[in-house]
DNA sequence: CAATTAATCAAACGAATGATTAAATATAGG
DNA sequence: CCTATATTTAATCATTCGTTTGATTAATTG
């Protein structure tokens, strides 16, 4: 080494650090999960900064660090805190719905109403499962397929066999029509309603759950 | 100023910049556009960096400021590059299926082709168009819903009062369903062969579009 | 009460990012 | 042939990014 320069002595910090007063209003853990869901949700991963969490969560940036080690931490912390619960939920609901006497009618309440209760929900599985490169694409494929292998496909199979379906469709692609029919309107619905022309009034989702129904049921043949 | 340090001297650049022999192969330009249609597709915007666009296009990052400004203009000339075409021609097939016997089958034959032929389609209408915050949502509104104020909407309304569609549904709710059924199993398919267990075999398109008019039109009830 | 631990802060660090620059060189135009 | 222009290069710049640091203070422990 030729001139090594000391450390720059740290500088006064006449700041006013220091673990706060015990009145935890909301736990600065839950306000950064919080500002995740929202922020990561919007713009994705990559779009949003740490420093924009931190304002969004009104919290110092080294708090990221400090509870989830990283944004990847927290990223990763925010989606098993608000999907695995309702992936779960929505698993058990499509095994239940195989129990009823309307499976499918039942299949599209649970869902849509879930969809439509989580709004949050619709742009995140988007992002995250959808979008190719999304990080939970290989998860929720686990939760919903190898659990059961395609319990839809196999609801839609029975439904065929006792006669209450026509037999002449593929089953699979009787449940991917299925599925598009409940998660797209969601999915789509800021960009739908624009084109639609459509107001979105109070008994929206009902309408929307019944419509459904009656279409994938009967089609739109007189 | 206290020190003034003189601006280094470049160094000798012993380099091999210049221009280059006039054996264009496939010019810079397209490399990038291709390259960048590719990429943002794939990750999203803010997840890809110019000089990971550079490497992909196999060219000098400068490029991109020599030919497209910045980032961000090269991001908007791979848009119009690519769907602007594309856009066009939807709306104009929208137009000539209300002229045709079976408009429905028209619609989705159109439709469904069309995306099937152009797989970076789906991904980037995702990301740009349906995903909050989507660069492209607002001139995509227009495209569909000014132009015509929900032409589809009107074409269903038109074939209820023809007595060749039941008049009891809703007919906004009925254009949703039958985007639904046409755009999501394009959206979704890499996700759907999975979860459904789907093996995508040479005709899959042919019976996905037969399999969609069937159901649309006829419902799933025997 | 003294020592330790937990929680927070301002500041800084190194790496990566989007962008620009000056040099270099082939081509085009007279 | 000479000059002006177009296209490319390596190097550099300024900024932002994710993360870490060390100081600071309240709470907890013994």
């Amino acid at each position: 080494m030729t001139t090594a320069i000391p450390k720059p002595p740290r500088r006064p910090a006449i700041t006013k650090a220091g673990r706060p007063p015990a009145e935890r209003d909301l736990a600065v853990r839950q306000q950064l999960l919080a500002a995740a869901r929202s922020l990561f949700a919007k713009h994705g991963y990559a779009a949003v900064s740490t420093r924009s969490l931190a304002e969004a969560a009104q919290v110092n940036p080294a708090m990221i660090s400090y509870y989830f080690d990283n944004k990847q931490g927290l990223y990763e912390a925010m989606l098993s805190d608000t999907f695995q619960p309702l992936v779960e939920r929505l698993g058990s609901l499509l095994v239940s719905a195989t129990e009823q006497p309307r499976p499918i009618r039942t299949f599209l309440e649970a869902y849509m109403r879930t969809l439509g209760a989580n709004p949050w929900m619709p742009p995140l599985i988007l992002r995250e499962v959808v979008a190719e490169g999304g990080r939970l694409r290989g998860w929720f494929i686990q939760q919903f397929a190898s659990k059961g292998g395609g319990l839809l496909t196999q609801l839609i199979k029975r439904e065929q066999e006792a006669g209450r379906l026509r037999a002449d469709l593929d089953p699979t692609l009787a449940a991917l029509s299925l599925v598009s029919l409940a998660v797209f309107p969601f999915v789509a619905m800021p960009v739908a309603s624009e084109v639609f022309g459509m107001r979105v009034r109070e008994d929206y989702l009902e309408r929307l759950i019944a419509h459904t129904e009656r279409l994938y049921l009967q089609g739109v043949s007189p």
